[in-house]
DNA sequence: GAATCATGGTTTCAAATAAAAACCACATTA
DNA sequence: TAATGTGGTTTTTATTTGAAACCATGATTC
């Protein structure tokens, strides 16, 4: 965490978010604040992580602006983390890396949970990259610019 | 790395991809690898990592087939990294931090380089999540289910 | 043919980080 | 008033990181 980030990447999109969510709990706890928790203990027993470093993560999220704490919703003393626009931001990140893990990471036959469209219960369709123009596109047909150098 | 899953996310499509790609470094070589890097010195070159640490990613992402070593197309005594298919399959999630990254960590008007479909030279679409019959989903339209429990 | 250099690592070691456990504060409950 | 639940912090120890030095191999120069 607040890794210096190194000379090239010093603006790329990907370097910045990774400072901010670049380590193993932070997306676990988005995604437990995705599901609906919103209470450190509900996280704390959802991950199982030491409450130190939840602290840590927690305050390194709200720090970022990803997540936000607020009063409790149901009158006790204490706050609730809830994620921010930014937060929600996230989602397809989430998505993307979830697809990723049932292509790969499960065998053929293996359960696992899927993301359903709550309307229809139906699987969600798989994330897909597509041009303007609505052709898919896959890594190959994709090239990185720079913008131009403003004197 | 190498880090205990936690007890309920032994099953998890989001933790188990975490445990191959979830440092800081590895999503920035996989981004190099896509840029069409390939050999150990340019990895290095490009992140400014220490030789360690990057020999220990290259290592783990071979050893979770995320990366494969080949002979070095050139005739010289070394070898290179190249993406497999799963490690290609990361291209979407690669998609979807960069996008965010360029909504919420760049001011408005900071210049930032873009990804754009190469035949058109346009940006490309924003990743969106659908449901099967084409509609929008936001996060809120989602919902998890666990498969039942078989006996 | 010997010395030098480029490449691709490994080893060593100090510093930073993570994890486990103990502790603490506050409020509620018994 | 004591015990308990919640939400942390502090302390201590283990693990990981990162910088630098070192090493091996093949190509290059002298």
């Amino acid at each position: 965490m607040a890794k210096r980030v190194s000379h090239k990447d010093s603006m790329c999109g990907v370097a910045r978010p990774l400072d901010a969510i670049g380590d193993w709990w932070s997306l676990l706890i988005i995604r437990d604040a995705f599901d609906g928790l919103r209470r450190f203990g509900e996280f704390q027993k959802s991950l199982g992580l030491a409450k130190n470093i939840l602290s840590a993560r927690l305050r390194n999220l709200v720090a970022h602006g990803i997540m936000d704490t607020v009063p409790a919703s149901d009158g006790s003393p204490y706050q609730e983390y809830v994620l921010t626009q930014k937060g929600q931001g996230l989602f397809p990140l989430l998505v993307a890396l979830r697809q990723w893990g049932e292509d790969f990471f499960f065998e053929p036959n293996e359960p696992h949970v899927t993301l359903v469209d709550r309307a229809t219960k139906l699987p969600v369709r798989r994330l897909e990259l597509r041009a303007q123009d609505g052709r898919m596109l896959m890594a190959e047909d994709t090239v990185i610019v720079v913008p131009p150098p403003e004197e």
